[in-house]
DNA sequence: GTCCAGGATCGGA
DNA sequence: TCCGATCATGGA
């Protein structure tokens, strides 16, 4: 039994918030599962999640991880009814999207990961992505915290720094199963152990700079700089457009969409997101 | 066998 | 600037 002397228990603050739809949307791809637990690992860390009617119990963490690590991954304080409440008074078709994903959080990843997981995931699908992060922080990444507790081996690890994918062959990223991305892997791998990317510029810089930036990397188009941008740098109003965002612009949001460009866009996309993958019957019109 | 996936790059119009 | 072909891989 895991975790039997250390956990931390939270009173949800945020009455909507949906552990399972966050950690299981898209937005990230090392989280699983296990007896109605989530159980992942980001910032080195393996935890397991909880959620029940009255609070979070997250195990393997005490209140002072919480407080430093999980309350800003889950992105706990910020005022996500607000928030709807916003969006869809810009776009009043989004009401079905923002009441049935409402739980959703826009997670504030480590940058590097984000970045990183969206170029594998260029025109790939959330399993094989999974297969091959999962593979890449087994061989590169550093044991995790509560490694010993983990469910799946992957998970007993960090992800792997840029300056440790930076010395591994191409040829291995191709033996994972990355294909072509695989030199893209090595490029921005390099580029960004040469710290060539300035993370913390990205966070703060006006938005069109920080893309450009993402953008001059090989590999990243715009919409891996705008999901790096959304979960890996807390810049909310970017709206990354995939097959099934374009498939909702082109059915239920004909004529374009004033949320775009809007501050909190890329909330609006999580819930367009959920909300049409696990319904793409519902949406889609044939 | 074909089609598809949280697309980007490249060359040519 | 815009458009189409091409790029690996594995599951449906």
């Amino acid at each position: 039994m895991a975790f039997n002397d250390c956990w931390y228990y939270i009173i949800a603050d945020s009455r909507n918030f949906s552990v399972p739809a966050t950690l299981t949307s898209g937005q990230c791809f090392r989280w699983s599962e296990f007896d109605g637990r989530l159980c992942g690992t980001a910032f080195g860390r393996y935890v397991e999640i909880e959620q029940k009617d009255d609070g979070l119990t997250i195990y393997g963490a005490d209140r002072n991880e919480y407080e430093k690590i999980w309350r800003g991954y889950l992105d706990m304080d910020r005022d996500y009814e607000e928030i709807r409440r916003i969006v869809t008074e810009i776009e009043p078709r989004l009401a079905d999207s923002a009441e049935y994903a409402a739980g959703v959080h826009i997670l504030s990843q480590e940058p590097w990961e984000a970045l990183c997981s969206f170029v594998i995931s260029q025109n790939n699908n959330i399993p094989r992505i999974r297969g091959i992060i999962s593979k890449l922080c087994l061989n590169y990444g550093e044991p995790a915290v509560n490694a010993e507790f983990a469910r799946e081996e992957s998970a007993g690890y960090a992800f792997p720094t840029a300056q440790a994918l930076a010395t591994v062959p191409e040829e291995t990223f191709k033996k994972f199963g990355c294909g072509y991305r695989a030199s893209y892997l090595t490029d921005v791998s390099r580029r960004v152990a040469n710290g060539e990317i300035d993370f913390e510029y990205i966070k703060k810089a006006p938005i069109n700079e920080a893309r450009k930036l993402l953008l001059s990397l090989r590999g990243v188009g715009p919409k891996v700089a705008e999901c790096a941008l959304l979960y890996g740098f807390g810049r909310l109003e970017c709206f990354p457009v995939d097959v099934w965002i374009r498939r909702a612009l082109e059915s239920e949001f004909t004529g374009g969409t004033d949320l775009i460009g809007s501050r909190y866009a890329g909330v609006a996309q999580q819930y367009i997101f959920e909300y049409i993958r696990r319904n793409p019957d519902k949406f889609i019109k044939k």
